[in-house]
Parts: C-alpha cells; sequence; structure tokens
DNA sequence: GTATGCTTTCGGC
DNA sequence: TTACGGCCGAAAGCATAC
C-alpha cells in the first residue's frame, strides 16, 4: 500500500489558516535575489485549476492569479517536517513493515493485517485515512496492489483524496492501457526508444520477448523492464537507513565566475553539509559541486574518494578544485546558482562490507 | 562487445 | 515584457574491466 499526502505543504497551510481554504494558495521557495524571485514548490487544487504548477517563477504564478484573490507564502519547512512526523508515525502504526519515500509519501506492507484479502482493503483505507484526517486533519491519496510498483501506480491514479484499489487478477487490466512512459523506470529517452521499436502501451512491452529485451538494453534493465510490465515486482517495503545523498544549492546575490567570489559560499554550504552529517552520525565517500548557470543550466562534478571522509577541510579542498575543473569547462556563462552535494554515505566507525569479501567462489 | 559501476543531467514535488 | 528553488532519487551518458 502507498500512500501519498495531497498538496502537501499547501494543505498543511490551509489546515493552519483555515481562511485559506477557498483561495488559491501558493507555497514559494524565494530567492531572496528580488522580492518576487524564486519558483513555485506546491499550490492548492484551486490555485492548479488555473494552472499554476510546481517549478513556475513566481513572478509568472502571480501574474495568471492576479485579482484571483489568491495567497502567496514563503515555504515552512520546519512546520511540515513536524506535520510529516506525526502523520508517517500514524501510517507506520497500521502496517507491519514501513517505508517512507519522502516528507509525504509512505509504504507500507498490509499483507498480514489484510490476511492477504484485497476485499478488505477498502475498509482498511478508511481506517487509515479517518486516522489521518481527525488526527491531523489532512487528506491523503492511497493505491494498494499485490507490490510497491502497482501500489505506488495506483496512488496517483485518482486524487486528491483518492483511494484505488488493484487486485492480483486486475494488474494487467491496470497497466495494460497506460503509455509505456508511466511505468516506474521508464524516462523520455526510454520512452522514445521503445516508440522505435512499435511499445506504445505497457501491453506492448509486456508482449514483448525477454530475450529481446535484453538484447536492446541489457541484461538488468531488460530483465526489470519485462517483469515491470507484467506487473511484476519483488521490492520489499523495507525501513531506509538514511538518505543516500545530501545537498544544500543557494543561489549568488550576482550572477558570477569569479572564483574567489564563490569560495565562501562554497564553505558555508559545506558546513551546513557538514552539520546535517554529524547529526545522522553518517561520513561520505562522493563530494560534488552543482551549478545553475544563468541559462538556468545544470552542471556539476563530483569526485568518489579512496575511503569514505568526514573532514570538512578535505571536503572544502576537493570543493573548491571541481569548481575549478567546472569553470574551465564551461567557460561561457555566469553561475547563478551553486551548491555542494554529498553522497555514498555510510555510518561512522562501520565499514560497508565488500560484497565480494563474502561472495561464495563456485 | 558487453556488463557494470561511476558521473552527470533530468524530473517530480 | 520577463519572469526561475531546493532537494531528492531516477534516468541517461560515459568509462572501465573483463
Amino acid at each position: 500500500m502507498h500512500i501519498d499526502l495531497d498538496y502537501f505543504f499547501a494543505q498543511v497551510e490551509e489546515r493552519e489558516n483555515s481562511s485559506l481554504k477557498d483561495k488559491p494558495v501558493v507555497v514559494c521557495v524565494y530567492s531572496g535575489r528580488t522580492e518576487h524571485s524564486g519558483a513555485v514548490s506546491t499550490a492548492n487544487y484551486i490555485a492548479r485549476k488555473f494552472g499554476v504548477k510546481s517549478g513556475m517563477p513566481i513572478m509568472l504564478a502571480e501574474k495568471i492569479l492576479s485579482g484571483k484573490d489568491a495567497v502567496f507564502l514563503a515555504v515552512n519547512h520546519e512546520l511540515y517536517d513536524k506535520v510529516s512526523d506525526k502523520v508517517m508515525g500514524i501510517i507506520n502504526e497500521f502496517g507491519d513493515k514501513f517505508e517512507q519515500v519522502s516528507v509525504d509519501e509512505a509504504f507500507i506492507d498490509v499483507t498480514k493485517r489484510l490476511a492477504g484479502d484485497f476485499e478488505k482493503a477498502e475498509e482498511f483505507v478508511a481506517e487509515v485515512k479517518k486516522t489521518i484526517k481527525s488526527k491531523e486533519r489532512l487528506t491523503c491519496s492511497v493505491g494498494v496492489g499485490p507490490n510497491k510498483l502497482i501500489a505506488k501506480m495506483a496512488s496517483s491514479f485518482k486524487k486528491p483524496d483518492g483511494l484505488t484499489v488493484v487486485k492480483p487478477p486486475d494488474v494487467k487490466k491496470f497497466l495494460n492501457p497506460m503509455p509505456v512512459g508511466k511505468l516506474y523506470g521508464i524516462g523520455e529517452k526510454t520512452e522514445e526508444k521503445m516508440g522505435k521499436l512499435g511499445v506504445k502501451t505497457i501491453e506492448d512491452l509486456a508482449r514483448i520477448e525477454v530475450s529481446k529485451l535484453i538484447e536492446i538494453f541489457g541484461k538488468k534493465l531488460g530483465t526489470y523492464f519485462h517483469l515491470a510490465a507484467n506487473g511484476i515486482d519483488n521490492e520489499p517495503v523495507q525501513d531506509r537507513e538514511s538518505a543516500e545523498s545530501l545537498s544544500r544549492i543557494a543561489t549568488l546575490k550576482e550572477d558570477t565566475r569569479n572564483l574567489e567570489s564563490m569560495i565562501p559560499v562554497l564553505n558555508r554550504l559545506s558546513e551546513e553539509v557538514k552539520v546535517r552529517l554529524d547529526m545522522q552520525n553518517l561520513n561520505c565517500a562522493s563530494v560534488g559541486v552543482i551549478t545553475v548557470m544563468e541559462d538556468l543550466t545544470l552542471h556539476s562534478k563530483s569526485r568518489t574518494l579512496d575511503s569514505p571522509t568526514e573532514d570538512i577541510e578535505t571536503i572544502k579542498s576537493i570543493l573548491i578544485e571541481l569548481l575549478e575543473m567546472l569553470l574551465k569547462d564551461k567557460t561561457d556563462l555566469n553561475i547563478r546558482r551553486l551548491g555542494v552535494k554529498v553522497s555514498k554515505l555510510s555510518e561512522k566507525g562501520k565499514q560497508k562490507p565488500i560484497n565480494e569479501f563474502f561472495e561464495v567462489k563456485s
């Protein structure tokens, strides 16, 4: 079962201030460059009806909604995180296993609770929704299916406040008519490639011989596409240990390609990332710099280390090197936004096992 | 030549 | 008129090993 909180940030804001409920509400990330510069994080369904979307420039959303009595708010992550924790706690209580995917999404394994009986799903979900509604005054959209893949695709089928139950015998019926690009794991490029093979729908994909898919996409991907198109997925619902990566990005006061002026920013971002690493007792084995140029194109450079580090000075000096490299690669444009990312995270004091050491040789 | 893993870019929210 | 965040995991592209 997959649970997705509806238009989460904006819904929390409506909850905090009921006078917002019948108005367009737009939750924004202000960059600080000018009073109105920034982008839309999310908007309620009234604002969406007028065409407001995530990622849109705030000034454009303002124009679309002018005269519509719209409310623009700055994101309040502290609040959303707190509310998220409470809701996730509730959801966790309803499953035998729990997996949080993001601030507003989670899977629970309810196989045992439902005794494998999908007829019980509707009533069960009603109970989950009722609890979240009464304790936190929030709605969500829910998908129930025989595995995570189907549950995830089902929860986005009807929203907001939706419920879609896909019983095992109905899996094919559910997937078949969808465009192949809707299948989890298939992006634009792969969809294009599929189109050239005459594959438009998930049904088309399911009909292709697995050997043919392996020939075209390689063993790993080919096998995955074949199984997914047939509704088969064996990924367990499991606790996520910690995030896979951690990053911090900020808009510069003005566009520049002057290294000296960016070093203090890079240092500050590194320190903020380091604090978050420490909070979770993590170190990192990969360090990267991210830039968004004045034309909003994104570029990045990263380096994998020989061994994980937690040393801030090491991280800072690598980042400066990477930024220098990036400036040499990309000689034409100024940098608008600058970021720091660490990945290949592991818990301090624990060495990640190298699988080959334990592999049984035959 | 192919499979794999690493790096870079994309896309959802 | 134009307008443009921050964060994450997924997808795509690329390099290397066999």
